[in-house]
DNA sequence: ATATTATTGCAAAAACGTTGCATTAGTTGC
DNA sequence: GCAACTAATGCAACGTTTTTGCAATAATAT
């Protein structure tokens, strides 16, 4: 009994194809993938079905959305995946995940001097990465 | 000549009465402005013109968007409105802005550490603000 | 002023996301 | 392993959002 499976049946919802399907995509993947790409990659899953799985996996925690070039994409949460950040290259659009702990201290910092209950958050940085700035080097 | 007028001629592009619209109306708001409240607030508006002008302030970097809620807002970007981070409230929407030095550093820092050079960066915190933390202690 | 051409406004189409309902397929208990 | 139960799917239809093509318009340069 994998991971999913036992989350869904301590909710009391069945494992299903779709549900299987859009986590192991998920799972496979190291990139957070938008809903046309898995829409792609899934051609035989109906429109509906995934946007209820994706609500599904939402209230339950299983994915968090992230915002890669300000457009919406899905990743594991948590649990599934360990929490942290991306750098994302805006030449080859590689994701290079990052965890520092200072941002931990600086969201607690913040969240006391604003008396803010912080749920949750989301950090990336987009820019060049190291092998785009050498390969363009090369042609200039 | 002002700032948009500028920045609009140096990419030769012209200045309309859409652009001078939408510019003016980020610029007068504190708060970032989803699509429907822009349209809103500018009936004459055309909803083509709107997502052009949204398309090519985004190519620009004259405007960033932002996810409140799941959704989009607009809001004019760094060169225009000092820049900034948010602090939202998933209760009542609010939208605080923050701007902690060090997290420029933890930048700094991050694109050192990885030969990364950044060009911009979102940070977010979602969580629950100080006045709705007192309205839900009050109900419970 | 006129010529040039980017930009707009409009119409139409495509894409997106949601809802209701009949059918299908997981699950439970025998 | 089978039958009964019912959650979940797939489909169709819908309203909304976003995109596209093109003729008319308006901003710029001469």
């Amino acid at each position: 009994m994998n991971q999913l499976e036992q989350l869904l049946k301590a909710h009391k919802y069945r494992r299903t194809k779709p549900r299987e399907a859009v986590f192991e995509l998920l799972n496979d993947t190291a990139a957070p993938l938008s809903l046309t790409q898995i829409r792609k990659s899934l051609p035989g899953l109906e429109r509906t079905s995934l946007y209820r799985t994706l609500d599904l996996f939402e209230r339950l925690d299983v994915i968090t959305i992230i915002h890669v070039g300000w457009k919406k994409r899905y990743e594991l949460a948590d649990p599934f995946k360990p929490h942290h950040h991306h750098l994302v290259c805006t030449t080859c659009q590689k994701v290079t995940a990052v965890h520092p702990p200072e941002l931990e201290q600086l969201i607690a910092q913040l969240s006391n001097k604003h008396g803010f209950a912080a749920q949750n958050h989301h950090f990336e940085i987009r820019g060049v990465c190291h092998k785009c700035q050498k390969v363009k080097n090369k042609i200039g």
